[in-house]
Parts: C-alpha cells; structure tokens; sequence
DNA sequence: GTCTATATTGTGATAGAC
DNA sequence: GTCTATCACAATATAGAC
C-alpha cells in the first residue's frame, strides 16, 4: 500500500485557556466520543459514523481532525495507555517501603480503575489484536521506542525485595513475579468483568461492593503471600 | 433488519470415525482456520476471505457451512468456551479437599492455557465487545439461559472454606473472591501477554519460565494468601 | 460439496459549498 | 471550521455452473 504523504490538517489554533467540559472545543469532544466507542467495540468493531454522531458533529469532521480512522484510534490509545501505566510504574519505582507500595498500589489502580472500569479490557484487546501497540506503548509513555525504564523499576523493586528477606518478611521472590501478580489481582476482576458477572451472578452493585472489598482485602493478601 | 427464515445448510452427513487432524473433513477445517483467525483479530477484525485461505477453501464453502459470519463467530466462541471453563467449573464442585482444590485449579487453568495462550485474551475481548455473549456462554455451557450451576458451586466452597475456617487454617473469605482470586492469578499473565512481554521486557522464553515458575509458586501463595 | 463470478451492502474517506 | 453529498473500495453474502 502506498501511503500518500499528505499533512492536510491544519495546526489547531493555539488556546488560551481550557475549555469548559460540557461544551469542550470540537477537537476534545471528538476525541472523547471516540475514547467511548472505541473502549466499547474495540478498533476494529468502532464506526466512524457512531464517533461522529456521540460527538454531535458529522463525519467529515472526524478526518478534519484526525484524518483517518487509524489516527484517531491512536490517539485513543495513547491517551488510554496514559491514564492507566505511568502512575503505576512512577509509584513502583519510588523508595517508598516495599509494604506500602503494594498497599498504595492496589489503591491506585483500583481507584482508577472504577472510574474507568473498561479501560483493562480495551488495552488487552487493543494489544491482543494489534501487536505494534506494543510499540506504540513506548513512544506514548517515554517517546523512546525501546523500554527504559523497565530496569530501573525492576532493579528498585529487587533491592527492597532483597532488604525484606533479610528482615525475614519475606521469601526470595522476582520482582516480574511481585508485578505480575500485583496487576493480575487489579486488573483482572475489571478485565474480566462480563465474565465473572455472569458466571458468579453478580450485579453491578456486587461487583462494586467487591471491587471495594478487595480494595482493602488485597494488600494483606499479597503480603501474606510472599512471607517466609 | 428482517431475517429470512432460512435453513439451507444440508445436515452433516454422519462420521463413522473421526476424521485425522491433518486432513480433517471440510467442516472441521474450516472451524479450525476461523478459530485461529478469530482469536488473533477478533470477531470485528476478522476476515471470512483470510479464514477461507487459511483453510484452503473458497469464501462460498464459508457460508455454505456456517451461513453467515456470525454463525461461524458464534460457533468459535462456543467452542472456545467449552474448552476453558467446564473443566475449572467442574473441579470447584468437587468434593476434593479445598487445599488439592487450589494447586489443581492453578495446574488445570496453566497447563490448558500454555497450549492455547491466546484463548483468554480472545474470550475476555469477546465478551467485552459484545454483551449478548454472556448469555450464549450459558447455552454453551448448559443449554439454559440461566446460571445453573453457580450457586452449587459457590454453595459447596462456601462449605469447604467453612471448614477451613473452624479448622483454623483460613481466615473468613467470600467464596467469590477466592475464585476471582485464582482466575486473576492464572488467566491474567495469558490475557496480558503483549503488555507484560512488552513493559518487562521478555521474550517468549522468559515468558514460558515465568508461567512454569507460577505453576509451582502460586498454589500455596494463594493458600498463604488466605491464612489467619 | 465445491467452485467462479457477481450482487449487495457497509464504511472510510474526499470534494466542494458555505 | 463545519456541513452535505458522494466516491471508492472492502467485505459479506448469494447465484448458479459443475
């Protein structure tokens, strides 16, 4: 496929101050419809003609902006990939005591989390089915395209790990694995939601009241998982 | 839309004995090439002319077989349900003791998944994407739209984590969050796949040792978990 | 049952008026 | 910047020969 190297869109007029939520400058309101149907239907199940509509504005619109479909998935998935990882990682890599940090971890993805309950499902689809999201994850988070800051968290995360096993709180443990498992425990529930709602029999309010209980559940868990 | 009332498939002509898996019947092809092309792209991305290819047939044959995408969708998404779900649904209301319970649930959902690892990325996507599947993942399963069996088998943990209780080798705890709690823990690593390989920086190698190693570690970290 | 050819939509994208 | 109208093509689905 040739791709014709055309830049058409204009350079956004340069605000003076930030628009009002409810009546945002057309470019924020597209991109949040966007942010909806996509997290909805996934990239390849959203219609243009959907985003435009919940936009309230038409078609054309949409390409004025951000040219392509493509485009505008982008830029949903950076944003996306923004509210949910760096956070995360900028807590993980901080000296706060090792305890703490799983406790505020926990915290801080699943207060985020309930205010953007399908967020999870989106980016495992969206990596699932689009591997150089993988990439793009990168360039959103670091501008870089390789992975910089997985060996400082990592080697942060191994030193305090080593310092617990000498105080005898906890057993020899990788730091991959304290993640992984710290973010299966988060994400998952909400990844999973349609499933475990269905399967368990659960409402919304159950499934809230379980998010909250886990909240304050979880922490011990994981602590009590690793000790000698 | 109207939907004619069409039933033109041929019904399948009876097997005498099951077809070899190289050169299995048209059918069966066919599912096998939409099962795969399906979980990589999922049921919006998915194309009925790569499947075709991948199956070594024609686009018509598609239809012929399975009338419209969503048929060929729908039996996919059957099919991958029956594969992950009954056998853990079936181990949880067993009578095995409550501490075997947790290592075989972790053993039986790993040593599935390492064989089919994309299959729960696919599943969570699907029913993310498209809510009426949480009903047909009821037919798949028992033939009614209700759940059946979820009560049974929360009814018979609830008893055995009683047990546990009085015994005094675990601590008070819901008998959904300790199934939550193994799903996270075994179904997240898989659905997450991409973003983990990609933020830690693995290749597929580390990622098999790392599925190994929670093989073994996450029975009794999960059994810790739980203590008083 | 399997094929080729074709009909029929759906959907992203563009042209051009205002 | 925003709209209406339309294009071009991709993708599902069907007809009909063999």
């Amino acid at each position: 496929m040739i791709k014709p190297t055309r830049s058409r869109r204009r350079a956004p007029r340069a605000r003076t101050s930030p628009p009002a939520p409810s009546d945002a400058d057309t470019e924020s309101r597209i991109l949040d419809a966007a942010h909806a149907v996509f997290m909805r239907h996934g990239t390849a199940g959203a219609r243009m003609q959907e985003i435009a509509r919940e936009a309230g504005v038409n078609q054309a619109l949409l390409h004025y902006y951000f040219r392509s479909k493509k485009g505008l998935a982008d830029a949903v998935f950076r944003r996306a990939v923004l509210t949910v990882i760096p956070p995360v990682i900028q807590l993980l890599g901080s000296d706060t005591p090792l305890p703490d940090k799983v406790a505020r971890a926990v915290h801080l993805y699943l207060d985020n989390l309930s205010r953007a309950p399908i967020l999870p499902g989106y980016l495992l689809a969206e990596l699932n089915h689009h591997p150089e999201r993988a990439q793009q994850l990168f360039r959103a988070m670091t501008g870089l395209d390789r992975n910089e800051f997985a060996p400082r968290v990592l080697s942060r995360l191994r030193a305090q790990i080593a310092e617990q096993v000498r105080a005898g709180t906890m057993r020899a443990t990788r730091a991959e694995d304290l993640v992984i498992t710290i973010a299966s425990l988060c994400l998952f529930p909400f990844a999973a939601r349609p499933m475990l709602t269905a399967i368990l029999g659960m409402d919304d309010d159950e499934f809230t009241r379980l998010i909250k209980r886990r909240r304050s559940d979880l922490p011990d868990f994981i602590l009590r998982g690793f000790r000698p």
